[in-house]
DNA sequence: TTGTGTTTTATTGCCTCC
DNA sequence: GGAGGCAATAAAACACAA
């Protein structure tokens, strides 16, 4: 339920001083921890204090406010009486002694002993009540700072999470921009591929013991035939040899099959064999890696 | 008028500090 | 051990709708 609370007005007072606190401050030019020293409280109403006959006909409790005036406040006896006399029951606090309460909270929101007499002395209260009430002030202004807190960091969470969403919305887009620049390549690859491997004869080997040996060219460039490429571990006798089989021995024929990948790779040997790239029997040389 | 929700005042129990 | 602070909570005061 919501609704500003309309708080009782003082005009009502009996007392014969100023009730509010602005016409107090101006007339007598009051700081909010100024205490004046011999002057009436202002606020001293009818309606704000508690009834003090009525609770010291039950027992007192532990610690009440009662108890702490006793305890703390023995020189001030005139003013409780005075206090004790009040015939109404507990009330709440009159606007100005709120408004009271409130400027001197703002400007320290602790209360030291001295602080408290005064401020009970000047608003008719007592220092108990005083005291109470900046607790209970204290408390409510920690609510409403954790509140703000909390406002804070959901503004602050919201925001992060505004921009981690926007990465990684970011971060889908260039993915998909890598997957179709890949595939772009790829395609490119294999049409460039193909189109060599059109020009290509490709190369049917045979012995009369040994299976057919089917070579592309396409994987043996000239310059790998040259003796320059060829690496400085083969020797000039092996080389040599290689040119003369070449030349003689392994007539080269067209084959005219349909050469799938698959096949092609079978002819290569392994990379990683225990031959360490040198010659393997069955397989020419420009399909040996090295 | 009454029921209900909110705010304020006060109490209680526990803790820390001196 | 007492004073004072704080959290939790009770209780009173109050606003407001039905």
């Amino acid at each position: 339920m919501a609704g500003g609370r309309v708080y009782p007005s003082n005009n009502d007072s009996t007392d014969g001083f100023p009730n509010n606190l602005s016409v107090l401050l101006q007339n007598q030019r009051l700081h909010p921890l100024f205490i004046p020293e011999s002057s009436p409280s202002p606020f001293l109403g009818t309606r704000s204090i508690v009834s003090f006959e009525d609770s010291l006909k039950t027992s007192r409790p532990k610690r009440s406010i009662f108890n702490m005036f006793d305890e703390q406040e023995n020189g001030y006896d005139e003013y409780l009486d005075e206090c004790f006399h009040q015939p109404e029951k507990k009330r709440r606090l009159t606007v100005d002694q709120i408004q009271f309460l409130e400027k001197s909270f703002e400007v320290d929101n602790k209360l030291e002993p001295e602080r408290k007499i005064q401020l009970a002395k000047d608003l008719g209260l007592q220092p108990g009540q005083v005291a109470i009430w900046f607790q209970n002030r204290r408390a409510r202004w920690k609510t409403k700072q954790l509140e703000k807190d909390y406002d804070t960091l959901l503004a602050k969470y919201n925001s992060l999470k505004a921009d981690y969403d926007d990465l990684l919305k970011e971060k889908d887009k260039l993915k998909e921009e890598v997957l179709q620049l890949t595939d772009k390549l790829q395609t490119k690859e294999n049409e460039q591929r193909n189109s060599e491997f059109s020009d290509v004869k490709p190369l049917l080997l045979q012995e009369p013991s040994q299976k057919p040996i089917v070579v592309s060219m396409a994987a043996c460039k000239q310059e790998d035939i040259d003796s320059d490429h060829i690496p400085q571990y083969y020797s000039d006798e092996f080389h040599s040899s290689l040119l003369e089989a070449a030349d003689s021995s392994y007539p080269f024929e067209p084959d005219q099959s349909d050469l799938s990948q698959d096949e092609e790779d079978s002819l290569h040997p392994p990379a990683s064999s225990s031959n360490f790239g040198f010659p393997v029997e069955g397989y020419p040389f420009w399909s040996w890696t090295y």
